[in-house]
DNA sequence: CTCCAGGTTCCGG
DNA sequence: CCGGAACATGGA
């Protein structure tokens, strides 16, 4: 029970846990639970003090990133009135440092899928094939390991709702449990090879490589392009100029947001996703 | 009931 | 390079 402070980092806990990087954490009281990697974790911030339970301290420190220069981020961004509402919206979310397997994983499993669909399908499979972590005997679970899936059948998963998306799962923790795709490898590798590596897995299209490469790689400049983000660039960008494809929406995005191109894209996702059609 | 969701892959212009 | 269609499931 016993908690540490963190300190008072420039830090939303609840807007960064709840904005569609990661999807396990639940509510526990004033704070929320779940694993950053096989730790089991507790976080609460009180009037923007940051508490963590005793033994998950450096991984909580490194998992929030507390270490990026928010601020020095932030004053790299766009002058545009999209980029500054989106910036004023999401103050305080931070770009978090997932475990790479699990970006990669969770990530395929979100294709065509709401992000409440996504959570229930993180949950239920590390309920069922993740190790099971405990602090002040409330019980969380790890992500799966691509070991632990790869001895699953496909039937196994598409008991979880996966649908379409169990045969990709599987394939792609096969081939990282073979070795035949090395993850700490592609973590060496340039953005560009990096990306081109990832998308041997199946499932793993551009869009899903860049999310494993933002959130589980510290690639800050990749900027995955999904229907909200296509949405705000061809309406508020391109404002409803005809003949804007896929390929001119990548180009622009990979061009006009800066090193942390990352970053703003996570603003811009959240920031259309709550408020669309309501202000 | 219909529409759509943090897409990928394959196929024909 | 570009647009379409198939692929599963559940929340709104």
């Amino acid at each position: 029970m016993k908690l540490v402070s963190l300190g008072r980092p420039l830090l939303d806990l609840e807007l960064t846990l709840n904005s569609g990087q990661t999807f396990h954490w639940v509510r526990e009281g004033e704070g929320w639970m779940g694993a950053i990697g096989t730790q089991a974790t507790y976080l609460e911030q009180r009037d923007g003090e940051l508490f963590v339970n005793a033994g998950a301290a450096s991984a909580a420190t490194n998992y929030l990133a507390l270490d990026h220069p928010l601020e020095e981020i932030c004053g790299t961004f766009p002058s545009d009135a999209v980029s500054q509402s989106a910036l004023e919206f999401c103050r305080g979310m931070r770009i978090l440092r997932q475990p790479k397997w699990e970006a990669v994983g969770t990530f395929i499993t979100s294709s065509m899928k709401q992000v409440a669909h996504i959570a229930q399908i993180s949950h239920t499979l590390r309920r069922k094939f993740g190790e099971a972590l405990e602090w002040s005997s409330k019980a969380v679970y790890a992500y799966p390991t691509p070991t632990a899936f790869a001895g699953l059948e496909e039937a196994d998963l598409r008991a979880c709702a996966l649908g379409y998306r169990a045969k990709n799962l599987l394939a792609a923790a096969r081939l990282v449990a073979a070795g035949e795709v090395d993850l700490e490898g592609v973590a060496r590798l340039e953005d560009c090879e990096a990306q081109k590596e990832l998308m041997r897995l199946p499932g793993v299209g551009e869009k899903v490589a860049n999310c494993a490469l933002l959130f589980g790689f510290e690639r800050l400049r990749a900027f995955p392009v999904d229907v909200w983000i296509e949405r705000v660039i061809r309406e508020k960008y391109f404002e409803g100029s005809a003949k804007v494809t896929k390929n001119s929406i990548r180009e622009f995005c990979a061009s006009a947001f800066g090193p942390y191109g990352g970053y703003m894209q996570q603003y811009l996702f959240h920031h259309a996703r709550l408020t669309w059609k309501k202000g």
